[in-house]
DNA sequence: GGTGTTTTTACG
DNA sequence: GTAAAAACACCT
């Protein structure tokens, strides 16, 4: 009998690949195991099985497997499900789920590496000069790697003259599996077996008088010992003897300490264990987690619509603990996590060590140590809190989901694929786990609302903020007619100053928004009208003070401020447009005593980027914080008096259908940031169109009227929620190729859809890394069967495949596009 | 015709 | 995604 498994490989192919393994490894190997498997002429690559079977392909031979990599699954029939749906409904393939899904560590690729060959008798005088050069390279080093022969070579393709070395039997090549995880070892000491007792020490200590550094360290010891009974680390001691690492490596020569590893994990909460009692939640809580509960048992999907700063945690809060104590895990997925240390250590603070934590800025390493004690199922990970990616965790136990801040839009993956969303893939999750879900959100989107109003998701709403602070007060500046009246210094109008002083006087602290980063977005001559432009990508340069730089948001392309204009030579140039920078370097003239602090990508680069800036504001060592829109990411500060919003209009005038929903939710959520505590906020807005729709539905909490406002409008324009949208990328560096391409699949489209498809149209930027973009959309009604969508558009894209003239035009599906 | 570079194709 | 093979461009 033979035995074929069938597996996924983290390539962006459809297809599953088989390949054959023997009886003795068919007992072994059951779906969800890695395995490594030949693929391609050279390489080795972790793939993980889908199925095992007895039917021989019937095209080719399959090949053997290497060798299986895991004693028992690490993948769940459940996160298999999983993967196959996010690869059906984002129109992408299984094989990149899996690259997204799985921490890099656990995928493991060969790389191929050079050795010289003992046995072939080299004639120098056959090898040509870049031949001659890895031939001697090879005679310091006795391995090297193909790219470090490309850098000694400076040279991008090595491999045909591999194979002529090869040939001439000067090298040989090997292919190596690295393992990237390594458990953390810390090494410990203990005092040797011959000396144990009480008088074998006193006997030690004086045979070691001639080496007072080391006696020294014995003692140490011993003190360390009398503190605590727990395993002494090298480190701590090096620490208490005041020693080197010389006099302890010394005495573990003499065996007069033992030293010994143990694995340690690289993430460990070092914070005390659960210190503080579940709150008490007040009536209006209590209530929305009656409404939960009762929502919960016709298992919906359910909504909690809270106002900002009305206490959605506690609820969490509450619920999780009820699930950890049936022995369930728990998912509290977050947009940003960076951002979100104080409620970390919040739920810290009620779980102890319960809680994980799981986001891309952790190393490879450390997501594997949480990737395993999820898949264990161990205590340490039962509640994991995570960005997106943290919805591919091996859970075994799910019994809740909470998708907090729901409507943020960095739930979406943009870039690569698959570009799913994960609040909508959460709630498949949960179906397949059987698991209860809950959406949290002040400001709730427009789909999650709608599936409120037909019923087909639970509701639940909070709408008196905790300890009933007043929302608060909002006031709308026309920064027109102040420039008008000459009452406006800069970006501030005469009465953003006044509160801004008048707040400065109370001690309270002051948050400003600027949605945009950067000092200001592009410098132009005044003489001609130039403005650098990126050589790569189709936008102009951004000028960042603080480095003096031009630099461009797309590719990594920079280059130093110019003196002079690079078209006319004239040395005029000016800047237009805003940014945090700016408004901060403003703010020291007009409030030169105040402290100010800015927030944007630019200054919490880093690990702890963020961390650094919430801190320093919590403990009020800044007066004022200028911040890009991460400041409304369910922060929470004390003692903020005053939100000043600098410009509303870059948000409401944003060229997409969505510009309305999302200044509303923006707009509310930095104006919730202010007054948490006792004393009523107040919010500034200015702008140039003070009677827009959206301001006024922000300053008055219209949630209901917007959101009728703008269904009213997307159905009018077929836009979700009422339809779903798939937008369509076309992307290839000449420019007429890309255009008939996408002119071709749009009517084809087109033929089918009718005028349910926009477009082709180029987006704003035209042009990014040398590669022209083109971009198609196509809207379904949410009654259309989906399958048959993608069914046409798959059928076009094979007959679009087939023409000649338009291979190479890359396509990229984005479904439910934000 | 040889050499270097880009595009295409196939991978089990 | 990667790498070999094929196609293309360029040079002597």
């Amino acid at each position: 009998m033979q035995y074929f498994i069938n597996v996924v490989l983290p390539v962006p192919i459809e297809k599953l690949f088989t390949y054959s393994i023997s009886a003795a490894e068919a007992e072994i190997i059951k779906p969800g195991m890695r395995v490594a498997v030949p693929f391609g002429k050279s390489k080795i690559y972790t793939a993980v099985v889908a199925e095992l079977h007895q039917t021989p392909p019937e095209a080719y031979q399959a090949k053997d497997i290497e060798h299986i990599l895991d004693d028992y699954p690490v993948i769940t029939e459940i996160q298999l499900k999983f993967w196959k749906w996010i690869a059906q409904y984002y129109l992408c393939s299984v094989g990149e789920v899996f690259r997204a899904a799985v921490p890099g560590a656990l995928l493991l690729e060969s790389e191929t590496l050079i050795l010289r060959n003992e046995e072939g008798i080299v004639d120098e005088n056959a090898l040509k000069d870049d031949e001659y050069l890895v031939f001697e390279a090879l005679q310091h080093q006795s391995i090297l790697r193909v790219q470090e022969i490309s850098q000694i070579l400076n040279k991008k393709n090595v491999l045909p003259l591999l194979d002529r070395l090869l040939q001439k039997k000067v090298i040989v090549l090997k292919e190596e599996v690295f393992e990237q995880y390594k458990p953390k070892l810390v090494r410990y000491v203990k005092l040797g077996k011959a000396y144990s007792s009480e008088e074998d020490l006193a006997e030690l200590l004086n045979s070691l008088t001639r080496a007072p550094k080391q006696s020294q360290v014995v003692l140490a010891l011993f003190q360390l010992q009398a503190v605590s009974k727990k395993p002494i680390k090298v480190s701590d001691l090096e620490k208490a003897a005041n020693c080197s690492a010389a006099s302890i490596r010394s005495l573990i020569d003499k065996e007069i300490l033992e030293e010994y590893l143990i694995q340690t994990d690289r993430v460990v909460y070092e914070g005390e264990k659960e210190n503080s009692d579940l709150k008490s939640l007040n009536p209006y809580q209590e209530k929305a987690l009656k409404d939960i509960k009762i929502s919960f048992q016709e298992n919906k999907t359910t909504l909690l619509h809270g106002v900002t700063s009305s206490g959605k945690t506690e609820v969490y809060v509450k619920l999780i603990d009820a699930y950890i104590q049936q022995g369930k895990q728990v998912l509290y997925l977050l947009p940003e996590i960076a951002l979100t240390t104080q409620l970390i250590s919040r739920l810290q603070n009620y779980f102890g060590d319960k809680v994980a934590v799981f986001h891309s800025k952790y190393n490879v390493q450390e997501r594997v140590e949480v990737w395993n004690n999820v898949l264990g199922n161990k205590p340490k990970a039962q509640i994991v809190i995570g960005a997106r990616s943290a919805l591919f965790l091996p859970f075994y136990e799910l019994g809740l989901i909470i998708v907090d801040e729901e409507h943020e839009s960095s739930f979406k993956q943009y870039d690569p694929a698959p570009r799913y969303h994960a609040r909508d893939a959460a709630i498949v999750l949960a179906s397949l786990h059987g698991s209860k879900i809950l959406l949290g959100s002040a400001t709730p989107s427009m789909e999650s609302f709608y599936n409120v109003k037909t019923s087909k998701y639970g509701y639940a709403r909070i709408d008196r903020r905790y300890g009933d602070v007043l929302m608060p007060e909002m006031e709308i500046v026309d920064i027109k007619e102040q420039t008008r009246k000459k009452r406006i210094k800069g970006h501030f109008s005469e009465r953003l100053i006044e509160e801004i002083t008048e707040a400065l006087e109370l001690g309270e602290q002051i948050i400003l928004f600027q949605n945009r980063r950067g000092y200001a977005p592009i410098t132009e001559c005044s003489t001609c009208g130039h403005s650098p432009q990126c050589p790569n990508c189709d936008v102009s340069l951004t000028f960042h003070q603080h480095r003096k730089q031009l630099r461009c948001h797309y590719c990594s392309y920079h280059m130093a401020l110019q003196k002079a204009c690079l078209a006319c030579g004239s040395a005029t140039i000016d800047t237009k447009g805003f940014g945090t920078e700016q408004v901060e370097q403003e703010l020291h003239g007009l409030f030169p005593n105040a402290t100010v602090g800015r927030m944007d990508l630019d200054t919490t680069r880093g690990k702890h980027g963020y961390e650094r800036i919430i801190t320093s504001f919590e403990r009020q060592e800044i007066d004022i914080l200028v911040g890009t829109q991460m400041l409304t990411k369910g922060l929470d500060f004390r003692n903020v008096g005053l939100v000043g919003i600098m410009n509303a209009d870059t948000l409401l005038n944003f060229p997409d259908f969505r510009a309305h929903e999302r200044s509303f939710q923006l707009l509310t959520q930095v104006a919730g940031r202010a007054g948490r505590t006792q004393k009523r906020g107040k919010v500034i807005i200015q702008s140039y169109n003070p009677y827009h729709q959206i301001l006024q539905q922000v300053t008055t909490s219209d949630f209901k009227g917007m959101f009728q406002e703008q269904l009213y409008e997307r159905e009018q324009f077929k836009y979700p929620p009422i339809n779903r949208i798939i937008k369509i990328t076309f992307k290839h560096r000449d420019y007429n190729k890309l255009n008939e391409a996408a002119e071709w699949f749009t009517q084809s489209l087109r033929n089918v859809f009718g005028d349910n498809v926009l477009g082709p149209e180029y987006p704003p930027v035209s042009r990014i890394r040398n590669l022209y973009l083109k971009n198609a959309m196509l809207k379904i009604h949410k009654d259309y069967s989906l399958g048959r969508t993608k069914n046409s558009i798959k059928k076009i894209e094979h007959s679009f495949n087939a023409i000649a003239q338009f291979r190479g035009v890359r396509i990229i599906y984005n479904v439910d596009h934000i």
